[in-house]
DNA sequence: ACGTTCAGTGAACGTGCGTACACTGAAATT
DNA sequence: AATTTCAGTGTACGCACGTTCACTGAACGT
C-alpha cells in the first residue's frame, strides 16, 4: 500500500489475511471471540469492513483458522518436548518446565483454545473439542512408548492421556492469568503441576496390580 | 398482569425478576450469556425492555444473580451427597451417582457455570472463579473429616479436592451434552469419573508413605 | 504494450441494540 | 376516600453492526 510495493500480490493477500486472523485472536484476548465483530476485526487489521470477504466468508471461518492455528502450536510443544533430552531423564519435569515455557510465549493461542473450548460459536467449539479428543489420543500413542506404560491397557493410558492434558488446560488457564515477570507464581504453578502429574503416575502403579 | 391480580406487588415484581433471571439463563444455554442481550431477555420475560431496569442495572448484574443461584444449587448437591448414607460405605461411587443425577436435573445452571467459568464478561468470570475456589475450599474441609484422610496435610487435601472439582466440571460438561434418555453414556461417564476418582486416591495412598 | 484479474475501497441499506424520558394505573399508605 | 408509590408501558434517539454493490488501480498474464 504505502510503503513497500515490492510485494507480490499473493504474498500481500497472505500478509493481510494473517493481519486479520492476528486482530481476530487479539481482540478475542480481552472479551471472547463471539462478541468480537468483523468491523472491528478489519479496523485492527487496517482495512475496510467490505475487504474482510476477500479472505473469509464469515467471522466462524476465521474462528476455525485460528483453532488450527492454535493446535499447530499445541503439537509444536509436544514435538518440543519429544527432542527434549531431559523428557526421557524425567519427563514430568521437562512436561512441568515445557509447559509454561511454551504457554508463556503463547498466551493468545492457548487462551483462544481454552476459552473458546466450551462457549462462543457451536462451530468453534465444536471444532476444539475435536481437536483436543485427536489430541489426547496423539498424546497417549506417545505414551505408549514410554517404559513402565507399554503394559497398560488402552483405555488406561487414554484416561492417563485424558488427566494430563485436562491438567496442562486447567494450569495453561493459570500461566495465562500470571503478570509478566512473576516468576515465583509460575513456579508455584509448575510445583502444583507436578504434584498432580506425579499423583496421577503414582495412582496408575498400584493400579495395576 | 392479566390472569392473576390477587399477587401483592412484591410477590408480582419478584415474579417478573424470576421470569428475567430464567429467560436470561435459558437464552444464554445456546449461545453464550454475553451475547444474550436485554432485549431478548426481556421479550422472553414478557416485559417491555425498559422494565428491565426496575429489576438489573445491567446485563453483568444479571449474570451475578445466576453465578449466585448456579452456585446454591451446586452446594445443595454436597448438602445431599453428606446426608445421603450411601456416601460413607462408598464415597465414589456415592459420588458419581449424586453428580449425574444432580447434573442432570440442573443442566442449565451447571452449564452456566462450565461456560461462563472461562469466557464472556469478566466480571462474571471472575466471580465464579472466586466461588470454585471457595466451594473447592468447602468440600477440602468436608473431605478432611473423612477416615484415611484426616492425616494428610492440608495442602494435599486441597490439591485433591481441586482434582475432584475439576473433573467434576469437566464430567458435568459431558453429561450436559448428553441427549436424555441416554443411560448407556450416562453409565459410560459415571464408570469413568469412579475410574479417575479411584486412581487419584491411590495415588494418595502411596503420596503418604 | 495491453487487456484481465482481483485485493481493497467507499457509500448506502436495514436491523437490533442500550438507554432516555414522560406516561399510566393499580396497589399501598394515609 | 384521597394521596402517594412504583412496576410496567410506549416512543424515540443515536449507534454499531453485517452485508450489498459498483468502483479503482496496481500486479499479472499474454
Amino acid at each position: 500500500m504505502s510503503e513497500t510495493t515490492a510485494l507480490t500480490r499473493q504474498a500481500q493477500k497472505e500478509r493481510t489475511r494473517q493481519a486479520i486472523l492476528d486482530a481476530a485472536l487479539e481482540l478475542s484476548g480481552t472479551v471472547g471471540f463471539a462478541q468480537v465483530s468483523l468491523r472491528q476485526v478489519t479496523r485492527e487489521a487496517g482495512v475496510v469492513p467490505t475487504a474482510f470477504y476477500r479472505h473469509f466468508s464469515s467471522m466462524d471461518d476465521v474462528g476455525l483458522a485460528l483453532v488450527g492455528q492454535s493446535f499447530e502450536t499445541l503439537r509444536a510443544m509436544i514435538r518440543d518436548a519429544q527432542r527434549d533430552p531431559d523428557t526421557f531423564a524425567d519427563i514430568i519435569d521437562a512436561s512441568a518446565e515445557i509447559l509454561v515455557r511454551v504457554v508463556k510465549q503463547n498466551k493468545a493461542h492457548f487462551g483462544f483454545v481454552a476459552r473458546e473450548r466450551t462457549s462462543g460459536s457451536p462451530l468453534v467449539r465444536e471444532a476444539i473439542q475435536r481437536e483436543l479428543e485427536l489430541f489426547i489420543s496423539e498424546l497417549a500413542v506417545m505414551l505408549a512408548r514410554l517404559p513402565n506404560i507399554d503394559s497398560w491397557s488402552g483405555e488406561d493410558v487414554k484416561m492417563a492421556s485424558g488427566l494430563f492434558v485436562r491438567n496442562m488446560v486447567y494450569r495453561a488457564e493459570q500461566v495465562i492469568g500470571i503478570p509478566d515477570g512473576r516468576t515465583d507464581l509460575e513456579e508455584d504453578i509448575k510445583r502444583k503441576a507436578r504434584r498432580e502429574m506425579r499423583l496421577i503416575v503414582l495412582g496408575f502403579r498400584d493400579w495395576k496390580s
